[in-house]
DNA sequence: ATGGCATGACAATCATGA
């Protein structure tokens, strides 16, 4: 039986509830993570997401940040060791959920946005950033398979980006934001998308304006990095666009990655 | 052209996103 492991950034988990179980019933992914629900735990959709056959996993607050994992329920067994935020970096803002499932070790990631290279929110970033590579060390001796799956909100290559030049040391695409995503490379975890040949333009995030997504002005952003174990199983890597298509749509697309 | 669009909190605009 494969497993497939997705992300999806669905910008308000309230608004996009439904696009997200349509999505659910076409793929029926083993294990979804998701960024940005915007929800406090209290209205996080438990009894809509149970009857679609998946158990929650879930970090919200008001308004904004947000993340959780949802579990095929008949596919495999109840989550542990949840981990909330990164326990090496103090923060209120919900960004982190890492849960065991078998031998499988899913850390959901909400990475900051940065706002602007040289703002505080980019320093926020950058400092969120190495405390994430940190703790990953750690948890990577204990787990030798780890997915880290997210909104990153880096564009890594200047193939994941539209037009390199414009966006040259803009954030999301300033070299240390590059520098940060190559630090988890250097970790030995691999880029699942890159493990396979992708069409041209392949991107996850298209700006609601400007008819971005129509012409095809986005960044790859959403990534889901692999330990060489969990490499060695990936049968696949896909971005799916479709949803991205409807009317009232995230602006990310989800990636999945399956495995033997 | 620092706009454009979307979301949430809040009750007219404003913070934030990427």
């Amino acid at each position: 039986m494969p497993t497939t492991l997705a992300t999806w950034n669905v910008n308000s988990l309230k608004v996009r509830l439904p696009h997200l179980l349509d999505w659910l019933g076409a793929h029926r992914p083993t294990i979804v993570c998701l960024q940005e629900t915007k929800l406090t735990d209290d209205k996080f959709p438990v009894a809509d997401l149970e009857a679609a056959g998946y158990r929650s996993v879930y970090a919200g607050q008001k308004t904004y940040n947000g993340v959780a994992v949802l579990l095929h329920a008949d596919s495999v067994t109840a989550p542990t060791e949840v981990q909330i935020n990164l326990p090496n970096f103090a923060d209120e803002q919900k960004r982190l959920l890492a849960v065991t499932v078998g031998d499988l070790r899913v850390v959901c990631g909400y990475f900051p946005n940065g706002q602007a290279v040289g703002s505080e929110k980019y320093e926020y970033k950058l400092r969120w950033l190495e405390s994430l590579t940190d703790w990953l060390r750690g948890e990577l001796t204990r787990h030798p398979k780890l997915a880290l799956a997210g909104d990153y909100n880096i564009a890594p290559e200047p193939r994941d980006v539209h037009d390199p030049a414009a966006w040259e040391g803009q954030v999301l695409f300033s070299e240390p934001e590059r520098a940060a995503f190559r630090g988890l490379l250097d970790l030995g975890l691999k880029d699942s998308f890159r493990l396979f040949e992708q069409p041209e333009r392949s991107y996850t995030w298209w700006d609601y304006r400007n008819l971005a997504f129509r012409r095809k002005m986005g960044l790859r952003i959403d990534h889901i990095l692999v330990t060489p174990a969990l490499a060695a199983t990936c049968t696949g890597c896909i971005i799916d666009v479709e949803p991205r298509r409807r009317e009232q749509p995230s602006d990310h697309a989800p990636v999945l990655a399956t495995f033997a």
